[in-house]
DNA sequence: TTTAGGACCGTACCTGGGTACGGGATCAAG
DNA sequence: CTTGATCCCGTACCCAGGTACGGTCCTAAA
């Protein structure tokens, strides 16, 4: 594996699949280093540069903030595994309130496109019809 | 029930649960409109407008988007029931296809932090590993 | 050598669903 | 009549996660 710099930050960009403007983002909230201009004036990326800006990607589809991509880079700096697997745990448990609610509501939703599709048009459309009768919502 | 303007755009908020902002906000996206000052000069609110409001809400604990209800509150001015049946119909698709999401990641999730918790510390954690290692992600 | 296509940088803008601010008018109570 | 709460309105700002723009500088290929 190559770790000398070699690839500009249109090649880092296009490695990763995401746009010049989002590794630069990256690098302006620090989940990047942006590398010091030693080889003329234009910056050069390695591969290890690569990997990071890869892992960033991988822990955003699962859900991961930026935010908290970066304190998980930062716990792997220092090796911390309770750490990352607490945070690894709230992201799950934050998942499956999120599953509950969505779920929720598409029983909501269910039930009245089943009582919408019988009955005779041109009355009021149970759909609507239930936001207008419905309890009042809960505060949140 | 009270068919007079009576209520101030305060009282109106509060019937609701949402603040006066919130308000003047939908009134600014053309969910609710605007009386006119005829009562002096504060505007007066109806318990027509009070139930138009608490409609926005409902719809929106269903996961419906301001621009979907404004949709709904126009098919229910003309009566179509088939729209807002498909409407519903593509909320409910689109909380299937993110539950879906959700339930993928959950598992990902799941089986690193099982696969962290057996194990030495001071090894690489496995999740952060996991980053590291995985296949690159899929083009959205 | 010229020229097209990057790279560089700062800054502004976008979406959605609001919240906050500031200055003036008005209303109800004491 | 004054005080304090509301109302009125326009405008700016907030969050995340970027995208877009504009101007200058650099580099690789013909």
């Amino acid at each position: 594996m190559n770790r000398e710099p070699t690839m500009s930050i249109g090649a880092l960009a296009a490695a990763a699949g995401v746009s010049v403007e989002t590794v630069r983002y990256y690098q302006r909230r620090g989940l990047l280093a942006r590398p010091d201009r030693r080889y003329g004036t234009i910056r050069r990326y390695t591969a290890a540069d690569r990997e990071r800006l890869l892992f960033v990607r991988r822990a955003q589809r699962l859900g991961f903030t930026l935010d908290e991509i970066a304190q998980l880079l930062a716990l792997d700096a220092v090796r911390d595994r309770a750490e990352a697997r607490a945070l690894a745990a709230a992201r799950r448990d934050d998942i499956d309130a999120r599953v509950a609610d969505l779920l929720a509501m598409r029983r909501a939703l269910d039930a009245l496109i089943e009582h919408c599709s019988h009955g005779r048009a041109s009355e009021p459309c149970p759909i609507i019809d239930a936001f207008r009768h419905a309890p009042p919502p809960a505060a949140d």
